[in-house]
DNA sequence: GCATTATATTCGTTTATGCGAATACATGAA
DNA sequence: TTCATGTATTCGCATAAACGAATATAATGC
């Protein structure tokens, strides 16, 4: 459990930044939120179709490696990518560029856009 | 036990590339590389001072994943990164801006360029 | 207070990963 | 062929990761 919030200064934490990646489930969870830029737990559940604790302990993974930071609304959770962390941004630019090529992320980002999916948040928020 | 080269078509295949990252000696062996475009298995035990056997599986591992190629030259085998894998290309450009601040790669470059650590190849490959 | 909803965590189990030690394989030299 | 050297693999074990199911926490509304 880290309690600094992305340290990338020696080489076991940036394992343990890539260790993030290395989940089909977590690498949905951010190419959702390379689109949608904010999500509740519950939008990411339902177009992902994976129980609901397997989202949250995947978010709580990205979250301790820095990938992701929560902002609480009621009782929703919010998580949106961090911005401020040098390396995850670097990376992020690298992913851009080669995951429109695959297909399961297509279809996530395609039913994420479907609005009955959205549970919280109904109108705005990305699209201006 | 990947028989195909290196394809990151589809998610899992994704995670696989990043899971080949999530390992301290792997990483170390990625930043000498880096480096030094191609190096034998009996220069890195030596310059990460780790055991044979740990560097020769950390070595099939990244080349299962496409991280690396292998060349053998009599009783050596050469590894350097593959120059044809676009994910990995794109993700090592991530790596080159933030990894210069971890000590521990610094320090292994630094014993990389002692000369008397190379087994094989005494001279020139890449310094022209 | 109690019920409801959204999210997080614990529990026990299964599978994956990394390790050292030992051994196998492959090449080149005598 | 025999030996030495460089590299790869197998084995048994220990730790870590991921899972579903169940339960706990936290905020809201009655």
């Amino acid at each position: 459990m880290r309690i600094h919030e992305y340290n990338t200064e020696n080489v076991t934490d940036l394992a343990e930044v890539m260790q993030a990646l290395a989940d089909v489930n977590r690498l949905r969870i951010i190419n959702l939120l390379l689109q949608a830029d904010e999500l509740c737990v519950c939008d990411i559940e339902r177009v992902l179709d994976v129980p609901q604790a397997r989202v949250s302990r995947h978010l709580t993974i990205l979250r301790n490696s820095g990938w992701v930071a929560a902002r609480r609304d009621g009782r929703w959770m919010h998580y949106r990518l961090t911005d401020d962390a040098p390396l995850q941004r670097e990376l992020v630019r690298g992913f851009r560029s080669q995951w429109s090529g695959v297909a399961e992320f297509m279809r996530d980002i395609e039913r994420l856009q479907q609005p009955a999916i959205v549970c919280c948040e109904p109108d705005s928020e990305d699209h201006p």
